[in-house]
RNA sequence: GCCCCUAUAGCUCAGUGGAUAGAGCGCCGGCCUCCGGAGCCGGGUGCGCAGGUUCGAGUCCUGCUGGGGGCACCA
């Protein structure tokens, strides 16, 4: 059920349509800025003053009498303050016991989101098949993570796609190192290691080597057409290396429902089938003459279009030499996601107890066809620089009919990870110039290492953890904890001291108060909950208040689509813990059993709520360090 | 040239148009440990510049300046 917040604004919404307004604005309700005031306060009696032509004072204060007339539950007084805030102030006494009872038995309570039951296709991580994991695949394997999970919380059906683009030039690369440098691994060298290794040494040698050049145009058509020696190795490859992928992820929490191969899009006529719409509705045309003659495109500026194919923008979607670009391929595979292409995958298992994985292989098809895609809703957890080609997708959709698809495929835009000017240094990288930042580029070996950089998050603090799964998730909860708590929009600048941390504003931080507030409960035997609570300190009060607005900070995670901000509630939550823990009297020595038994619940609802808000961001709870 | 993002404390970042702009890190001092300091408390005038909208602007609009990215027959 709703928390107080959101009843205070309901029954103000009710005391101003009594006051004869038809059409109420929306009705703004937050903590209150100054304690004294109350906790929950409204500006709205502002917004009312130009209409209703009185003083904001005024208005507020006849909304105070309506809301008093039928106060919501758990109100003590509602006043009015300064220029005209509203306020309201908690009765905790019975407000207390009924939010420790809703934590402890569905910290998820919530008024349903209006989408639940729409299925939701989030597609995130899409590292290229032939190097390892670094740490901006991570940030967006944890972003679409974190988002899947909190959308499910809220209700949706929600299936994660990893998007596996093995027919791209980057296998290419790796397969001309394997087959015609004729490297192989160092002993004991990960495959994904070794291939990242590869990867640049074939980049740094295509600039002397034109021959090597050559060798890379052929090995990439021998993959396409997915026949022969080298089309095998390519998959073979790939396959390995994704394996290393699912492993990597999965040390940082990060699962997958659904593995899609670009090349089963091809082998199964998907692209041919989707390239044939373009045609016949007349979205894709073939241009004549001019700097893309030869090439089929999408027009990209309307309104000029038609005979002049030579001006203005276009995407090429189909080469002169007849090769489908990325972008043609991602029209494909959306237009399956939402179940409008007319052509399905085949479904298998990749691995035991593992996600399942497109096939284009009948034979080996064991899952139910219609479990996948068929989606009412798409997020693509792509970065930033990919915003122009994810536009053309959209518009793709949108031209071929399928306008409200088009609207429901929405591209969560993050920006990327950078490198602190020390983390580059560290790294070889030549400093001199003094930028702010430096790029990451697995092409040049200019990065972190996921599993590197797990490994060394693990080392630092293996010492004070009880043992080595300890240790491992503590060190997967400060790397992830570290990638989600920036908005999107922020880059985030490298740094290991800061991505290590395990103070203040961080993972282990928050492990910490969980682990801290299991063991308070270990020591206590728990009494019965006082119906009636006796009177609360102000560090037990901030607590209340914040596990009544657990469920409104998972549905706003889920409607702006923004684990930063369910990360900032989880760290508020634990330091109001931790504010309780240090200032009030340790719980064992606390004789009354009203006082004790309220706070043991208290106490209680607190770590069910912070293990429940833990779990969303993908940190896995611990009960002892 | 056009488009997108961005500018908040020494540093890294929060901040749905509402009251006195907050955290963490670092530094100094103190407290204490129901989890073993990964804890708590104290020490702070900082919203790039100039206009505008508004009862009210860090937040919205315009312009300027600085930073990042994108505009390939790459993915």
């Amino acid at each position: 059920m709703p928390d107080l917040q959101t009843y205070f604004a309901r029954a103000i919404e009710a005391a101003i349509r009594e006051l004869g307004v038809p059409d109420p604005p929306e009705v703004v309700v937050e903590p209150s800025a100054v304690s004294d005031a109350g906790d929950y306060s409204s500006p709205v009696a502002f917004r009312l003053a130009r209409e209703l032509r009185r003083s904001p004072r005024e208005i507020a204060q006849e909304l105070a009498a309506g809301v008093s007339r039928r106060p919501p539950a758990h109100t003590r007084e509602i006043t009015v303050t300064g220029g005209g805030y509203l306020n309201l102030r908690i009765d905790f006494s019975s407000y207390a016991p009924q939010v420790i009872a809703e934590a402890l038995r569905d910290p998820m309570l919530l008024e349903p989101d209006p989408l639940a039951g729409v299925k939701v296709v989030v597609e995130h991580t899409a590292t290229n098949p032939n190097k390892a994991a670094h740490l901006g695949h991570l940030r967006n394997a944890c972003i679409g993570d974190t988002v899947a999970r909190v959308l499910r919380a809220r209700g949706h059906q929600v299936e994660v796609q990893n998007y596996i683009d093995d027919t791209g030039v980057q296998v290419a690369d790796v397969l001309v190192g394997i087959r015609h440098l004729g490297l192989t691994p160092a002993p004991g060298e990960p495959y994904d290691r070794f291939c990242s290794r590869a990867y640049v040494e074939v980049c740094r040698r295509y600039e002397a080597d034109q021959e090597l050049v050559e060798l890379r145009r052929q090995t990439l058509r021998a993959i396409e057409a997915r026949d022969g020696e080298i089309a095998t190795a390519a998959k073979e490859l790939t396959s390995r290396i994704v394996e290393c992928h699912l492993q990597t992820m999965a040390r940082a929490g990060v699962g997958y429902d659904l593995l899609t191969w670009e090349s089963d899009i091809i082998e199964l006529g998907f692209l041919r089938h989707a390239l044939d719409m373009l045609l016949e509705r007349g979205v894709m045309r073939k241009v004549e003459q001019g700097r893309l003659a030869g090439c089929w495109v999408l027009p990209l500026d309307e309104g000029s279009d038609d005979d002049d194919p030579e001006q203005g923008d276009a995407k090429v979607l189909l080469k002169s030499d007849g090769i489908a670009t990325y972008t043609a391929k991602d029209i494909a595979y959306h237009l399956w996601k939402f179940g409008v292409l007319g052509l399905d995958f085949h479904y298998r298992s990749w691995a035991d107890g593992g996600p399942a994985t497109s096939t284009a292989d009948p034979q080996l098809a064991t899952l139910d066809p219609a479990r996948f895609g068929r989606a009412g809703e798409v997020v693509n957890v792509i970065d930033q620089r990919q915003s122009a080609p994810q536009r053309v997708v959209k518009e793709a959709l949108r031209r071929l009919g399928f306008v409200s698809q088009a609207e429901d495929l929405l591209h969560l835009a993050y920006e990327v990870v950078a490198l602190s000017p020390a983390a580059a240094g560290a790294l070889g990288v030549d400093v001199s110039e003094g930028k702010s930042m430096y790029a990451l580029s697995g092409r040049q070996g200019i990065e972190i290492g996921a599993d590197a950089l797990l490994d060394e998050a693990q080392r630092q603090v293996q010492a004070k953890a009880k043992d080595e799964a300890t240790a491992a998730a503590l060190a997967a909860s400060a790397v992830r904890y570290y990638l989600l708590r920036f908005g999107l929009n922020s880059i985030i600048t490298f740094d290991f001291g800061e991505a290590l941390r395990t103070t203040g504003d961080s993972g282990v931080y928050l492990q910490y108060a969980h682990a801290r507030a299991c063991g308070v409960l270990q020591r206590v035997e728990p009494l019965p909950v006082p119906e009636t609570a006796p009177e609360l300190s102000v560090e037990e009060r901030e607590l209340v208040k914040l596990l009544a607005s657990f469920p409104r900070a998972v549905a706003e995670a889920a409607e702006s689509l923004s684990p930063s901000s369910l990360a900032g509630y989880t760290y508020r939550l634990a330091t109001a813990f931790s504010d309780l823990y240090e200032h009030t009297e340790r719980l064992y020595r606390v004789d009354d059993h009203a006082v004790r038994g309220l706070r043991r619940a208290l106490i209680d609802a607190t770590r069910a709520t912070m293990a429940n808000a833990l779990t969303l961001l993908g940190l896995q709870p611990l009960a002892r360090i």
